[in-house]
DNA sequence: AGCCAGGCCCTCC
DNA sequence: GGAGGGCCTGGC
């Protein structure tokens, strides 16, 4: 099935800059075509490329008439990327960045999953993240295929409180192990809904995650600008600040280097109210290029 | 071998 | 209140 869209739209800079960690890229094949990305949300096994038409895709179980528009709306389709991009593009580094992933949106991801592979990602890296995801995913979640690829669902914060933390421990979660099994009991308890925080403010939002275990001010804007609406959220990680410090002279210091939280409201301020899309392509240019770029 | 990787929590000053 | 150390684990 198509998801007609001609505007700007990267499949693979979106899907491989470090947002969400269970999309798989296929090796391109000989068509000139976009390669294939395979995936798990909204409880399907789906099939993505681009195509100059949109986004052609398959999905299992479920049909794909139901399955598109949750697609649109996870791929962040309805964001006007021109709009983004005159409002943060006010200096050389970021037109250039944008110049090199054009086309790169911020996706709108299941909360829950959102929240417990930010809080794997802690002292981790991307590779290990997604090997912990998808060890949790086959350990506790729903088994989904589609023609002979064998994926399995997230799963439910019922399924992983009950697991425990000596059980995720095993699975090689290392310390975050407790802080994903006491989530899950908070989650499950109905104690904390995540879906609501997509209504509430910026701040409320942010209060409400850090107050869980495991969670700090950068996971916290990772889930808020991922998956819960708030496009003003910037986690600053290592990457993040060390652009911010030697590109815009970030914030006043006192002498010394600035703190992670001195710096986000500082990037809030500069960039404005699309300052999560301007962290994230300084993030992924910072990554892939270094500090010069090229 | 030792350090680092998209942090967070706790202690101690 | 904020700087410093510890933490699971895998990779180089």
């Amino acid at each position: 099935m198509l998801i007609p869209f001609t505007g700007p739209l990267d499949l693979t800079a979106t899907l491989e800059s470090g947002q969400a960690f269970r999309w798989r890229r296929q090796e391109p094949d000989r068509s000139g075509l976009e390669p294939w990305f395979s995936g798990v949300v909204f409880g399907n096994v789906v099939r993505v490329r681009r195509t100059p038409e949109g986004i052609e895709f398959h999905s299992a179980p479920d049909d794909e008439s139901r399955v598109a528009p949750l697609l649109h709306d996870y791929m962040g389709l309805k964001d006007d990327l021109d709009a983004v991009y005159s409002s943060i593009g006010t200096d050389d580094r970021m037109r250039d960045a944008i110049d090199r992933y054009r086309g790169m949106r911020i996706l709108r991801q299941e909360p829950w999953e959102c929240l417990v592979s930010f809080i794997c990602s802690a002292n981790s890296n991307i590779r290990r993240i997604s090997t912990n995801v998808e060890d949790l995913s086959d350990a506790f979640g729903a088994p989904v295929s589609l023609d002979g690829l064998r994926r399995s669902l997230f799963p439910t914060p019922e399924r992983l409180a009950e697991a425990g933390e000596t059980t995720l421990r095993g699975l090689g979660l290392g310390f975050r192990a407790k802080y994903v099994a006491q989530v899950a009991t908070t989650v499950a308890r109905g104690d904390v809904d995540l879906f609501p925080l997509r209504e509430a403010s910026y701040q409320e939002a942010l209060e409400v995650l850090t107050s869980l275990p495991g969670v700090g001010d950068k996971v916290a804007n990772c889930v808020l600008l991922f998956s819960l609406d708030k496009p003003e959220a910037i986690p600053v990680d290592v990457w993040v600040r060390r652009a911010i410090e030697e590109w815009y002279a970030a914030p006043p210091g006192d002498g010394g280097s600035p703190t992670p939280k001195e710096i986000r409201p500082w990037a809030q301020r500069h960039f404005g109210g699309y300052a999560g899309y301007a962290s994230q392509y300084l993030f992924h240019r910072r990554r892939l290029q270094g500090r010069s770029g090229g």
